[in-house]
DNA sequence: ATTACTAGCTGTCGAGTAA
DNA sequence: TTTACTCGACAGCTAGTAA
């Protein structure tokens, strides 16, 4: 089941229209008489959105007498993000469309084989992705620019992986997103919850050893098209 | 400027509601409990909610004693169809991708000519779409299946064109599309508000005398693609 | 089972104002 | 100019109930 947007009607609207504003992109310049005009309604209301949107994490900004710097948070982007994917298939009818990103192969520290191997996630990955993992992770490096596409792929919905304990020592959940690599084999990304990882590289868990498959070495390029996951029935 | 959705925040949310459960296509069976559930509050609010949006005319509904049968209407549709076009141009900085329908020429009545020429209009098409319009319209018919493609189409930003009066003949508003030929000529599709006009057939107007620049009879297929006017400035 | 009225409660709004 | 507090007014909510 899909479920309502938490946040309050009037809340959202105020968030959609910082979007408006442009606060998506970047900070952007914002006084609460200004918003106040946008919102159709009194300068307190806009102030008064403002502080809730922050203390709920929906928003971040910096409080400045001449116009203070607002922008969304990855959450408050989410918010929006889940009514755009449903407005645009109950009106459309339409798939969410494949989304490509492209990077080039960079070796990973090994830790992959030791995570996916253990019973923990891999019993999960094969009920959950349907595949049962190589022991062991592709890791792929974007490019700068497409870190976009990935803040947007990791606002798709995605299939959760629980976290577990196993000898006093804690496994931490994660998220999968299916993918196609190179349009041949599936696979995902998985991506940790809690994670010092570089943000520019996609560690990804395929059925196949995917170096040997594609006979791949450092610096090639690979491309994955991640598409929404089938609606499991819940 | 792109102005704000006129509608009160709780209540959009609660014909989104109905969107996500199926009132788009064709009418659904709701029941203002089950309703309730989906907006997170009361039957009571459900109810009146349903009526609310009722009398705006964003819904259309038949009560029922086994769970009334709602469904949106063409402004309802409208109404959110607004907003994903706005999330979709903020979120993903993406055009809305031109919408294509093909159509078979059939003979118009020749009254085309009769309006296009008059100067009311004429100046408009002129100064608003940017060419000055052959007198004369080509209607092409559509198959029943686009009739929904030729929904959304009017959902999207039209160019209006005012009505006026001559001579004590008051002559209505339009709007118009504007379209590419066969990928090839520009021209518009011109919609008039008040008009008892098949609505398989759609009326194009361009600069040139499209039958003769293509060679066009009766029969003869086109495709017309439709993009979002460039935004004029307030 | 429905829908929807009335009554009373609650939370959102906005004027006034402080910092 | 800002942001944001207090507080009176009222819109929108829910419980109870009718039809």
């Amino acid at each position: 089941m899909v479920e309502m947007s938490r946040i309050k009607p009037h809340l959202w609207f105020t968030l959609y229209a910082l979007l408006r504003l442009g606060a998506g992109r970047m900070p952007v310049r914002v006084s609460t008489t200004e918003l106040s005009r946008v919102i159709e309604g009194s300068q307190q209301s806009a102030s008064r959105h403002l502080q809730i949107l922050e203390e709920e994490g929906l928003i971040a900004r910096r409080i400045d007498p001449s116009g203070s710097l607002v922008s969304l948070t990855e959450d408050g982007m989410g918010a929006l993000n889940d009514v755009l994917r449903d407005l645009r298939m109950h009106i459309e009818g339409a798939e969410e469309e494949p989304l490509a990103i492209e990077g080039e192969v960079v070796s990973g520290l090994f830790e992959g084989a030791y995570y996916i191997s253990k019973e923990g996630y891999r019993g999960q990955i094969e009920e959950k992705l349907g595949f049962d993992p190589f022991p062991g992770t592709l890791n792929i490096r974007i490019r700068d620019e497409d870190m976009g596409l990935r803040k947007r792929l990791e606002r798709m919905e995605g299939v959760r992986l629980e976290g577990f304990k196993e000898e006093e020592r804690a496994f931490g959940a994660a998220t999968c997103y299916p993918l196609m690599l190179n349009g041949e084999v599936e696979g995902a990304l998985i991506v940790a919850d809690r994670t010092s990882h570089d943000p520019t590289v996609l560690e990804i868990i395929s059925p196949v050893y995917l170096r040997r498959h594609f006979g791949l070495k450092d610096g090639d390029r690979v491309r994955a098209f991640f598409s929404s996951p089938r609606l499991s029935s819940s």
